[in-house]
DNA sequence: TTTTAATATTGCAATAATACGATAAACTTT
DNA sequence: AAAGTTTATCGTATTATTGCAATATTAAAA
């Protein structure tokens, strides 16, 4: 018991599961939006801007990068990291849609 | 230590991170959909529709209802749950506005 | 009132996530 | 090459999540 039992949704489900997983926590929220607001930075920089210990830093760009929210580039000894655009429209457009969908509808609960 | 640190980051970042940890299982991502597409239904048809047993259903509808994504509605013996606009349209403008900021940007991480 | 129906709650086992010290890996600089 | 810088990984403790059988709760129906 208590294992998971993704294997039987559908890929797209798992998938979204697995964006929204990504930024659900706060620390890793405040990273993209610190990503959004200087557009690029290297890991150190987020280091120093969270409250945060340098591996915990590390273990939550790995979250955000192999949800593809995140790239890295390597840059010397150091790592860049911004915004994947192409994830983030995506989201977009799936909450999007039920948000139209909710506001067209007007439905009342029962 | 693992401790949540939650108390270091602001509000607003720990509230989006509720409302997307509430999105972050396909079993929920499969009750939003649902729900979108017959507008509202009480919890027995998500067991019916779910390879899940009734308890952990209920579990599911109770987190996204924490989480203000959906509201249940008591109508005789059963309760009658549907999508909450509001929430929807906060997360939606939410990812909107880091979605536009990329486009706009156009930027070249590193 | 007794029975039936629909959900929620409890308790527990299994798994996953969180946090960080210690350490490794890789590149730069001296 | 040696030392310094930057980031990742490992190991481990703690906490949270997931799933469901058993049971409780609440309201309708008989």
């Amino acid at each position: 018991m208590g294992a998971s039992k993704k294997d039987f949704f559908t890929d797209e489900q798992n998938e979204y599961a697995i964006l929204f997983r990504a930024l659900a926590h706060p620390a890793r929220v405040a990273i993209v939006e610190y990503l959004m607001g200087v557009g690029s930075c290297i890991c150190g920089d987020i280091v120093s801007e969270l409250p945060l210990a340098q591996p915990t830093v590390s273990q939550h760009l790995k979250e955000l990068k192999n949800a593809g929210l995140i790239r890295g580039n390597i840059d010397g000894n150091s790592i860049c990291y911004c915004l994947e655009e192409n994830s983030f429209e995506k989201l977009q457009s799936y909450i999007s849609a039920i948000s139209v969908k909710l506001q067209n509808k007007k439905q009342i609960c029962c």
